[in-house]
DNA sequence: TTATGTGAAACCGTTCACAGCT
DNA sequence: AGCTGTGAACGGTTTCACATAA
């Protein structure tokens, strides 16, 4: 049951947001067709992916949301506390440190890290920016378990290699850049350019096609196999 | 060339940031090995991406780095102007409205719109903070090509029709929901939350999987505490 | 020899369709 | 009756492997 495919722990996390919803609005069961009509997809693939977790539908009736809202959670791992680091306080970095989606569910921006000297010291909203360079100390301290990168691109790849060497195993970077890193950490990509780029061409070829930007970007490269 | 899948146009936008970079640094030739090396694909796959564009490769050497990305630039109409309309003026849309990746290859932030009377009439860098329901009028002024939703989830399904009426016909969402959009529209999703969740998964998960464009890599160690 | 372009195979996620519960 | 869970068919991408060209 281990190796839930990519593409399907991102509808997870969508199917997450939908329960709840419909918890709060005390629903208290749904059917798969009914997620499914909600966020576009096919019913059999929201009872395959459910049924991954474990047997916890109701035949005849649907699933309880609230139960199901915790067994995603569970494997998820949202019953956990993720702690943050967002390395790159421009303007991006200092959105997304203020962002309704980097601050719930277990997330938390606990420390912000830059290079420049005009920046490091200083405060956004109460959190204290720090130096790349004590990246090892801050990550123990706060235990670390999630890096943003939001430098630029020419930094990116020094800044992944930084945290990787400091602990850090999942990485999500907005830096326009390809990256490499080590076995056992996760990267994921949004590139702004490139999803423009995309609408660009579906634009143009008047096609269109719902594609979700959901791809799970494996971690490392390194030597041919 | 028609129906190149979406997967496929993902990666002829990360070629293309390669070609540039290789164009920048004088680099007359690339073969496909290289490109894929780069980007952590496969060579096969490079090949038949490429291939579909028309075949520009020199076989024994590989492919003209300049006439390459102008084949790619011309596949995904990066030879065209895309006026690009951010509604939703909040932290998330001010620091898109200065980033990078939006002012680039065609793009511009042409409008701003919003329906807070404390931010309309206000400006961000030079441009000016517009009322949604001026949109049509905002549309057709800038030729907007582009709608960029940033807006809190509860209005982004609002906003999405509003944008569709106007004749905006790509859409990008940052907001945390799914949204229905008429025939004819492309919308593409970038969800903060749902991809920090992903990385708690794969965080969580770390365990033996492999690397594909898809799926999780093996990890070695477990999640946070 | 080196590297492209591409049939054909392999791979994998999606969808159908229905058996099986409630 | 209604809806889940899932074997099996399906469809599309990826990768192999090699004929082909420089």
């Amino acid at each position: 049951m281990r190796g839930i495919p990519g593409v399907a722990v991102v509808r997870l996390a969508a199917y997450r947001r939908e329960l709840a919803d419909l918890l709060r609005r005390e629903e208290a069961t749904v059917s798969s067709s009914e997620l499914a009509s909600r966020l576009g997809v096919n019913a059999a693939t929201v009872r395959r992916d459910l049924s991954r977790l474990g047997s916890y539908g109701l035949r005849g009736t649907g699933y309880d949301v609230a139960h199901l809202l915790a067994r995603v959670d569970a494997a998820l791992a949202l019953d956990r506390d993720w702690p943050v680091a967002i390395v790159g306080v421009g303007n991006l970095g200092r959105a997304l440190a203020g962002s309704r989606g980097f601050t719930s569910d277990g997330f938390r921006v606990v420390a912000l890290v830059d290079v420049d000297p005009r920046v490091v010291g200083s405060r956004v909203g109460t959190t204290l920016v720090e130096h790349l360079d004590d990246l090892p100390a801050i990550v123990a301290r706060e235990h670390v378990a999630i890096g943003i990168v939001a430098t630029p691109a020419s930094a990116a790849q020094h800044v992944v290699w930084r945290l990787a060497e400091a602990g850090v195993r999942s990485i999500l970077n907005f830096a326009p850049a390809h990256l490499e890193v080590p076995e056992g950490v996760a990267v994921r990509h949004v590139d702004l350019a490139v999803e423009l780029q995309v609408l660009a061409y579906f634009g143009a070829h008047g096609e269109a096609r719902r594609l979700d930007r959901s791809r799970p970007r494996p971690a490392a490269a390194a030597g041919p196999r």
